[in-house]
DNA sequence: AAGTGGTCTAGACCACTGC
DNA sequence: CAGTGGTCTAGACCACTTT
């Protein structure tokens, strides 16, 4: 290996944003100038230099050149909680509970949340998954069976909604959402605190093609933290 | 330029993955084998790979080869945004205002949040970022005047704190963290909303080497939402 | 021991865009 | 038009880890 990988160049690049060697703002050398200074191919700076753009630091123009950005923080990689594996990693027992489960022509509400005209069948669980018998998370999930039929033959309480649509569904896309709300009777009563109380909700939605899948509402009890680096 | 550039081989994995076509836990065709497939160079396809590796989307390892994750939604891209931009964005007119100002000793409370002893001296703030004169988000901030001395000599009233930081000072590492949390009474006051309602919060925190720097506490008023792809 | 991914090199051509 | 980044190629060697 050369003494010099593609992460050493990206951590000294990464270094003299931070230090402002490379200040907000201002043209940085090309990649030719870099490779000479590192004593390697031009492709290896290229390397580090494209992931600093990727992750924002940096932006990168043909003929304009590189350029610091002018606020060097702007993009960050956040992990998508797995329920079970976040359950499980903190040295809890999990556990998942199927509260209600409801198939019929959606309302009104159920049809904006998920996409749907209103009166088309759909899906709608209520469900609880546990750390060591205590409530983490409340879920309130709307699905589409014309996106995925064979939901509604399954047996849900053994197995949860999403680990059966990540193992038998399929998606094109999806958004996804942070917000506080108060929370409201059922998932105060589900997760055992009072009603009003502030809770960090996250929603998912996927498509398969222009198809909705599903739409779900995970519900976190005060005091959850979603954490991730800078 | 070649037929298929590594993106378009990329959105093609990506598609195996997301309909199943590669299903979740198994192993791929190897670097080679795709090359050949998609007629271009091993690095090509190994390009494409990498950055769905990066994405979480699958399970790279020598010799054992490559295999689709079992949860293939485990990361995104989230950026996070800048007061200002995000509402200048929305078409309104940004401004801001220094609530309060405070040096001093830093009490216990203070210093745990940024990680100081507690009666060393500490910069407290108190600001308002405004849309159109309407409240955007309330900011708590606490600094350490050891990290950036030049601050306390700052008129924080013409510039916020933030650009103040991202042009003048360096940093190595931190933390974001997302949270609900019920507005307490300075925070409710500023937003112009009820004591006690569900409030989205950011906690940001920076450090230059092992000095703190500064650990902000973003409030966005009820109906906030952060939203990012999938 | 061997197969797989991880990275580097040197050269090439192209795409964009500021001068 | 010329300089810069974006990408591809073909080959090479190395690192890891499973068999």
């Amino acid at each position: 290996m050369p003494a010099t990988t593609w992460q050493d160049i990206h951590d000294e690049f990464l270094r003299r944003v931070r230090t402002r060697e490379w200040a907000p703002g201002a043209r940085i050398p090309g990649e030719l100038e870099l490779a000479e200074e590192f004593g390697c191919a031009r492709a290896t700076v290229g390397r580090a230099l494209t992931r600093m753009a990727d992750d924002g630091m940096l932006d990168r123009r043909r003929r304009a050149g590189t350029r610091v950005a002018e606020s060097p923080v702007r993009r960050t990689t956040l992990a998508i909680p797995l329920i079970r594996q976040e359950v499980e990693d903190s040295g809890a027992a999990y556990r998942y509970v199927l509260l209600e489960r409801q198939v019929g022509p959606a309302p009104a509400a159920d049809a904006v949340r998920l996409g749907l005209s209103p009166g088309q069948p759909r899906l709608h669980l209520r469900a609880l998954h546990l750390a060591d018998d205590r409530p983490h998370v409340y879920e309130d999930r709307v699905i589409n069976p014309a996106a995925v039929p064979r939901i509604v033959e399954t047996d849900l309480a053994a197995i949860s909604a999403n680990e059966w649509l990540v193992k038998n569904a399929w998606y094109s896309d999806g958004t996804l959402a942070f917000l506080a709300e108060t929370a409201d009777g059922p998932a105060a009563e589900a997760l055992g605190i009072a009603q009003g109380a502030a809770v960090f909700v996250l929603e998912r939605r996927t498509r398969a093609g222009k198809e909705p899948v599903t739409a779900v509402r995970l519900v976190y009890p005060p005091g959850y933290r979603m954490i991730t680096g800078l």
